[in-house]
DNA sequence: CTGTTAGCGCGTTCAC
DNA sequence: GTGAACGCGCTAACAG
């Protein structure tokens, strides 16, 4: 850090007095006198003196600190959930460092390592890597250091987790495109092997059970985290396979698609109904709206981080597993 | 901190050396025989050891963090900034703290404050108060913190700041729409007082002088940061005055625009053209396409953040002021 | 190349 | 109610 002026050695000169006086001063238990407490405030206040943050961190081995680790940040779910999570670490008085991996494992494992050293208390994650080894998160058990997941998780990895039961959202969404007459529907994800994806996959799979829908596997289409890509890879699977329907996994392949039909006339929701995980406030807005299954973002990381709190405050955890409820709206993109 | 299970006094007993020689084989100075070096890390992974943190700040008065501080995040523009700030923090080896201050003054006022304890070196900000007294950012130079400001900035604080040219752009839209017969046009600004609300207030009162229409300071309209709220101001705004075209100066209020037209059924772009500063990569698949004035803000995060490794890296800098190209998109939503 | 020593700035004993 | 002294864990001098 860049040098304060004043550090409580030389306050303590200037007032006289001892610095173990003055460390008091600004601390608040009752132990020293209310105006030589006031007088040494006044005097901090007009020599700018403020209390190393570092040399107490080492002192108490705390740093009101959190991490949030999640693999992008520039998307309407995650800068909600990281909006939820800063609001209730402030409100905690603590601070929030922020991690974006760019959905890179390597680069998770690297932020977590260098966390290790106990930079901050705790940390909230949403993962990127899905399918690797995930035993370099258990050295954060040998730190004390804990952890919660929200919304994509390591299913193998014994710490609290906040997610939506997209199991649930998927299946339901599935069924109700499929009891109307849209087979066969096709479902975009990202990258199958993680969580959410696997989740929303098998939702979208029993839902074809249930209704007795033979699956056509090619119609389950990983797409790519780059736009042009996707939309290459929707292009093709939208007229190979003629889908009467799509059921996007993440907000931008739902965007992706409606790029694709306006790009190549395909008409919404006459020729193909569209619906979407997504945040977007103005999925109305669209042309035509879009029907979207929205997670509470925001609550996602609230929840999170109150979890989180409430293990740094030692506070029994009620639950293990946070389920939150996504809500499904159907607009004009899934009009019969 | 929880507490690393092990320390270098520990470590250095465990390896019967010196806690100096193990201290040296964590920094990459030659100072270290090869052998020890490797003797040393490998022991140190067995054992879990990783330096504290906390000890070298304090020793090294380097905290090797900087801090954002924005008026909000869960919006395209803020998140794709921070994005960028992220990222050139991660590269060279930096964390980033986030604080969000909800447009509030006092709140940015006491993140600041929060600051001066050397807590990180730098500070990245795009400021909330404008119109309060800013005094309370001098301190900060006190405490040799450099500070760099971006989009919305204080104009009476002598620190660098990476901007768009928003009296340019806001002077471009206005010129355009006046010169194709849709006078009156209204300005939704969200706070007159901000540098951003006045750079593009500016342009818009120009514009008018340059075209020679004659300005109705009704259609300077004020809105909220309440959508609700915004949505009744521009409802009202909307049948009192009839303007012919709206310029919003945030995302939000063009959208917000968006929405009452479409409840009120007044047609975009027939009755009223509409144009808006916004980073919203869907734009185009809006009913009808939005007409964008878009800030590059990643690349305005990245800027700023660079500058600011320039001055903790004592480089000299080349520009007080970096002044970025915002593009104005027209779509259908301003076709004549 | 390695060990010894002396703080970095603060907060908490324990005396007085 | 206040002060003296120690140590949190680490690293930079300095010596050898």
């Amino acid at each position: 850090m860049s040098k304060s002026f004043i550090n409580i050695k030389e306050l303590a000169v200037a007032l006289n007095l001892s610095t173990s006086t003055v460390s008091r001063a600004f601390r608040d238990k009752g132990d020293i006198n209310a105006d030589t407490k006031q007088y040494i405030l006044d005097k901090a206040k007009e020599l700018g003196y403020y209390p190393n943050i570092y040399a107490s961190n080492l002192r108490d081995s705390k740093s009101r600190t959190i991490a949030v680790i999640m693999p992008e940040l520039a998307n309407n779910f995650f800068s909600l959930a990281v909006k939820g999570i800063e609001r209730v670490a402030q409100a905690n008085g603590y601070h929030t460092l922020i991690y974006v991996t760019d959905s890179l494992y390597q680069k998770e494992v690297e932020i977590v390592e260098d966390l290790y050293n106990g930079r901050v208390e705790g940390i909230i994650m949403s993962v990127s890597g899905e399918g690797n080894d995930h035993q370099y998160i258990n050295k954060l058990k040998q730190s004390h250091i804990p952890l919660v997941f929200f919304d994509r998780v390591y299913d193998d990895i014994d710490v609290p987790k906040v997610i939506t039961d997209d199991y649930d959202s998927s299946f339901k969404a599935t069924e109700y495109l499929l009891n109307n007459h849209c087979d066969p529907v096709a479902l975009l994800v990202i990258d199958k092997n993680v969580s959410i994806g696997n989740a929303r996959m098998k939702g979208f799979v029993d839902a074809h059970k249930k209704c007795k829908v033979k699956l056509n596997e090619n119609l389950v289409v990983d797409c790519s985290n780059d736009l042009e890509e996707s939309c290459q890879i929707i292009k093709h699977t939208l007229l190979t396979y003629k889908p009467k329907a799509i059921l996007a996994s993440v907000e931008r392949l739902a965007t992706a698609s409606y790029t694709v039909c306006l790009d190549e006339k395909i008409k919404i929701p006459e020729e193909v109904k569209i619906i979407g995980y997504s945040n977007l406030s103005i999925a109305s807005l669209l042309n035509p709206s879009l029907s979207t299954i929205t997670q509470p973002a925001e609550e996602l990381g609230t929840k999170a981080a109150e979890l989180l709190f409430d293990i740094l405050k030692d506070k029994p955890l009620l639950q293990k597993e946070v389920v939150l409820e996504a809500e499904i709206i159907h607009r004009v993109s899934t009009t019969l």
